[in-house]
DNA sequence: CGTCAAGGGATTTTCGATAATCCTGTTGCC
DNA sequence: GGCAACAGGATTATCGAAAATCCCTTGACG
């Protein structure tokens, strides 16, 4: 976060990372007084960060009424997921086709990093947020070859979304899932320029992933009632 | 325009008119002052639409400098049409397989309207604007079987960055093109539920919009010398 | 007993003024 | 002549208070 960045911009941050990490859960109001409080800030960098975020499907805005972390659901997991199924798999295609050896560099490297998480043995709160860092580090590695700004916008804002379930589904172990194993898979069948391979390892992973959530979704609400 | 939206909304909404329809040519600065002016409104309310137009990518801001409508150039358009082929035609091959009688209904009744503008003798901007509205509408009404809010978001999304290339390339006549033909077509094998043919028609349409907006674009660097 | 209207408190929305920042043209020094 | 430091002006970013809006309670009336 950069020193000299306006408040507007390290509240969105801040905002967002909250959001993001499950710390302001769904559905939870967002009482302009509060956040100011909360961020040390005043009214307009508040209201500023909230409209961005707003844009951006994170924050949900109730005219004279105030705005309140987006809300999730079965039915908007199933929806992105399979969008991101699409998205990514034409974002993988573009970058196998056109993806140089910086970008076969890049993606190594980024395996390596997120193979190596498992060994290091201190568990909880920091392994899981490195390992976070490097798992869509590694993802983004995989697809940035296709040099499309566009397309690759499009894909972090929705692997973003994804992120939030993810947040919310820390404390749900399902059954144990080869980590290592999927991402291997994909990384090799992608180096390979095997586009069938390819797409259908980040088919499988992304649905895996939804199934995952799904349950952890579904235990969530139980622990409510 | 709701009379009782909220005074940012409004300024919101006639300031994303105001760029996609080219009034505020790209690259233009937009200061604070001279906006405040233009929307009758505060500095708040102002700072609020610009931060909501950032987050789409209509406006760029650059720290402590201000912010300036966003630029246009080829890389941009290609790169934008190019991911547009294949998220229409994701959300349009859904829309082939989900689409139900309701969809069928809209897309014949869109494209009857679209139609009929043509033969409307009355010329010039308005004309031109009903074309345009109706022509959205037909495109929407064609993806609008797929039932998924996050791919029909982001399509829009990029539906309107396309827009102001469009906007700004009005003055231009390039080659006559067979407009009511080319969405014919379009929606017949769509209806026909024939997906190979509908995605083919679909990709000719857009690339040959952006054969159109590239040389509209050429021209227009043209003028400026 | 239910419906409607008015009042009050809480909250959002907007404004105007202040503080912070940047750009430019100028001066002074080497 | 060239370069660095520096005011001055313009513009943005932020704050705190005022205005507008909503929501809930209360009480009157049918």
């Amino acid at each position: 976060m950069n020193a000299h960045d306006t408040l507007g911009a390290t509240v969105y941050a801040q905002l967002r990372g909250d959001i993001l990490s499950g710390r302001l859960g769904p559905g939870e109001r967002l009482r302009a007084e509060a956040l100011r409080q909360r961020y040390d800030a005043g009214g307009s960098p508040v209201r500023e960060a909230l409209m961005r975020l707003e844009a951006e499907g994170f924050v949900v805005l109730e005219q004279n009424k105030g705005f309140k972390v987006a809300e999730v659901s079965d039915a908007h997991l199933h929806d992105l997921q399979r969008t991101r199924v699409e998205i990514e798999g034409v974002a993988l295609r573009w970058a196998i086709a056109e993806g140089g050896v910086d970008w076969e560099a890049g993606l190594l490297a980024a395996f390596h990093r997120l193979a190596s998480v498992d060994k290091a043995a201190n568990n909880g709160e920091e392994r899981n947020a490195t390992w976070l860092h490097y798992h869509q580090e590694f993802h983004l590695a995989l697809v940035s070859g296709c040099r499309s700004p566009t397309l690759l916008s499009i894909r972090q804002h929705l692997f973003d979304q994804a992120e939030r379930y993810v947040a919310l589904s820390i404390a749900y172990k399902g059954e144990i899932r080869d980590d290592v194993g999927e991402h291997r898979a994909l990384m090799e069948a992608s180096l390979a320029r095997d586009v069938e391979a390819a797409l259908a390892r980040n088919r499988e992973h992304i649905e895996r992933t939804t199934e995952k959530l799904d349950h952890a979704l579904a235990a969530g609400r139980r622990d409510a009632r």
